[in-house]
DNA sequence: CCTACCGATCGGTAGG
DNA sequence: CCTACCGATCGGTAGG
């Protein structure tokens, strides 16, 4: 608060240790899309960031904490890349494809190196216990309810048939979701994301009342 | 060669160091579905196994080879636990479907404790490169190409759709594979097993020439 | 945000 | 298969 406008600045020292905060969480995110959160060390985050080690402890007091806030920060990006835009529909079946095509979207645009950060924890920490796993526990409940209730909504309105299961309808939307995910990082190639806007196509329509209801999945990819 | 018939033997030491070596390898592979493989350790397994860490280091000279090794032997359980029963089955839509169905049987029966070793390896080394990465792509590869040339028998025998597109179908049977193992692991409740199945089942129905044909892939839980 | 440290563990080597 | 080591790195602390 002493000197607010010091335009003498060299380079970083704009809001002090908010703005490195934030910096050491966005790499901490990248490296645990592509390594796992469980290969995050603080002393890789140094060097990556050209801090000293104890540098970067600082900042989080634990190595737990720091696992923490990764999971929170990507939270906020997956909120503001596949949640905000997907729900941003009418409701009813147009959301729920909508979702579908935001979480596609978000795999073939690469917004993190290693894919989706939460594909990569649920397979990293599916079985070991521990206070991570339990929140990998609810994020996955979480998902999906979500799906769950947009599929409700969307029988309600007559969009979808009356003998769908919902927990199993959106089971059949989340695998090839993840599917695609998963193979197209491991082949370097997004087009792998086509055969899942396939499979949720199929079987939206296999889901649906009649074939007659427009369908907005279409075949055009993402242009980014 | 000396003393084969030494009935004086305290407890191990039957085939010597042969012996020894399968047990790293099979410690090796639980501790890898569970934690993954970058995570083992030759210390955590010395440890596990109650020997030094240069003792269980002589075995493999680095932890390249114990690596690769691992996931050889794992590649054996994954042909006796799966590859062996499924296509044990007529020729055709029969064996694609026991081909599914020993995968879900296979991660029912918790054969690996962490679930699936290659579906956890999949998700670790999907974007990290080397040489783990280009042998989890063929593995991948062989998988997908192996389902692909069973959906092939069974259009030619007339029991799929001939317009069924092959790596569409298998990608879409892979999916609800790969989910129901992720998530049975993650819930710690084999039932999610059962979405799988059911997710198998519509999509072969809905490939199939017509619903008249016997579909063997029932709803009845494999008991163990 | 730094230097300077701590004990533990890592992969690996020497030598037996 | 062992003991005894090596340098590097881990998470974390002290003290500034």
């Amino acid at each position: 608060m002493a000197k607010p406008d010091d335009r003498t600045v060299r380079t970083r020292r704009r809001s002090d240790g908010a703005r490195t905060h934030e910096q050491i969480l966005a790499t901490a995110m990248e490296l645990a899309s592509v390594e796992g959160l469980g290969s995050l060390t603080i002393g890789r985050l140094a060097r990556e960031l050209d801090l000293s080690k104890s540098g970067v402890f600082a900042h989080f007091r634990s190595k737990a904490r720091l696992q923490q806030q990764t999971i929170e920060a990507a939270r906020e990006v997956f909120e503001r890349e596949v949640l905000e835009p997907g729900l941003d529909a009418p409701d009813g079946l147009a959301r729920l494809e909508s979702l579908c095509e935001a979480y596609l979207s978000y795999v073939e645009r690469g917004v993190f190196p290693g894919g989706c950060f939460f594909a990569q924890l649920l397979a990293e920490f599916d079985a070991p216990r521990g206070p991570i796993h339990d929140e990998v526990v609810e994020l996955q409940r979480g998902w999906l309810a979500l799906l769950e209730r947009l599929i409700g909504t969307a029988k309600e309105r007559g969009e979808l048939d009356s003998s769908v299961d919902a927990q199993q309808l959106a089971f059949d939307l989340y695998a090839p979701l993840e599917l695609a995910n998963y193979l197209s990082v491991l082949r370097r190639d997004p087009t792998v994301v086509e055969r899942g806007r396939t499979a949720i196509r199929a079987t939206l329509t296999s889901a649906g009342r009649r074939e007659g209801d427009r369908n907005r999945l279409g075949g055009r990819p993402t242009k980014e």
